[in-house]
DNA sequence: ATAATAAATGTATTTATTACGCTTATTATA
DNA sequence: TATAATAAGCGTAATAAATACATTTATTAT
């Protein structure tokens, strides 16, 4: 209980490690970082920082993502936590896992590769360091749950989309075809995507007209409440 | 980045605070705890601990569960953290919520009043201390959520139970009236219940017949991962 | 024997999901 | 300049799920 607060108990390092999700040429890919010092030199990590005494974990997270992709709108929220006691063995270290959505582009692609950080296939990982491979595996399932009830996916496309290209994102995140007609149906019934005149023709000769995300009725639908379910599970 | 480990890094206190719901009475209740020392004597708080050197904060929230409930088997999973540099004026602070079910009954309510604890109705919860508040709203939010996708409000009921008892905590929790003639179609269809012989007659002269939970096919079906809503939202 | 009460049941209607095939716009090339 | 090739885009019928709604039943108390 906490009667005696403080004087009894003891600090712990508190940490941020930030599953970063980002989706480029139709596959679903992982930003994880190759240590370029000791301890654990070569091997591959999530990125993370510890949390300074001036900042929130929240505050950490967004400044880790900062530095590595040189944006500060990014999706992201809290997964869960990890406190074994033997999980780090250099030090008794809790870490909070933050998951992020970016899109991908070549200005931040750059930048990532500059930190050593790669943009991996999330089915070609590497071995991870310390608890990060169930990291992973706990943000993909996370990612699946989010995406079967918002339309979440639309945060890891470019600003101008188009449903196949959308629907390509989904298959990705679920590992699981989806009939054509049946999810344009689902997604524009929505009401939260606005047609373009402009076609993307780098896929078809026809063409595929682009849409845009309409934020302010996706934020007025996502604070009503609304279930977006591709599937019945 | 994580690059100088723990040399530039600095501890901070991590504790877990337990949201702790029970169901009594038809009524939906929080445990909640009157400090009887300083700091912020007198006040209300939810019942928490540090997270000591040995062990995780899951362990921490168990723990603390059983001291005030003589309980090792409760329902408890992780909300969220709470991480604000200014959430606890005492010293730097995080604390890890774990909200937990549990089924009330004479001998455990006699445990906790023993720790100055209180059950409260939710809707009469007196002002907590520190970010408390907040956290109780997190955690009715992700009951509804988990009660409206997994028929979890089981946990709170006694080991033998009505289908209008179910019925009844279903409508605590999300505030709102359902249809008994299908409330009962859709949880027996789940075929998740056991009806037994023997009738509850303490709300009618007809009586209604208990039903126990079938816990094998509720894992099987909790692992193989569906889907269970009252309504659409 | 009757009144009172909550428990239990069934069906029709509406809505959502799934399954499935044909047409269209465009480009490349014959 | 006509034709073939290709992914995009559309519509409808069949099935399944959710909702709305009224009556009968078992029991106890009077």
């Amino acid at each position: 209980m906490e009667e005696n607060r403080y004087e009894e108990a003891e600090k712990i390092f508190v940490a941020v490690d930030c599953i970063i999700f980002g989706f480029d040429d139709g596959v679903l890919k992982l930003l994880v970082f190759n240590r370029r010092v000791e301890p654990l030199k070569g091997s591959w990590s999530l990125i993370g920082s510890f949390v300074a005494p001036n900042e929130s974990a929240q505050e950490a997270g967004k400044r880790v993502l900062y530095e590595i992709t040189g944006l500060h709108d990014i999706f992201m929220e809290e997964l869960k936590t990890y406190t074994n006691v033997e999980r780090d063995p250099g030090a008794r270290c809790i870490s909070i896992g933050q998951y992020a959505l970016i899109r991908l582009d070549n200005q931040n692609k750059k930048l990532a590769a500059a930190y050593g950080a790669n943009w991996y296939e999330v089915s070609k990982l590497p071995n991870l360091v310390l608890d990060h491979n169930q990291m992973v595996v706990d943000a993909l399932q996370r990612l699946r749950n989010m995406a079967q009830f918002y339309p979440i996916g639309l945060e890891l496309l470019p600003e101008k989309f188009t449903i196949p290209q959308l629907q390509s994102l989904y298959e990705e995140i679920f590992q699981k075809k989806f009939d054509s007609r049946n999810f344009r149906k689902k997604l524009l019934s929505l009401n939260i995507l606005i047609q373009l005149k402009e076609k993307d023709k780098s896929t078809s000769k026809k063409g595929a007209f682009l849409y845009e995300f309409d934020y302010s009725k996706y934020r007025k639908l996502k604070n009503k409440g609304f279930s977006f379910s591709l599937f019945k599970i």
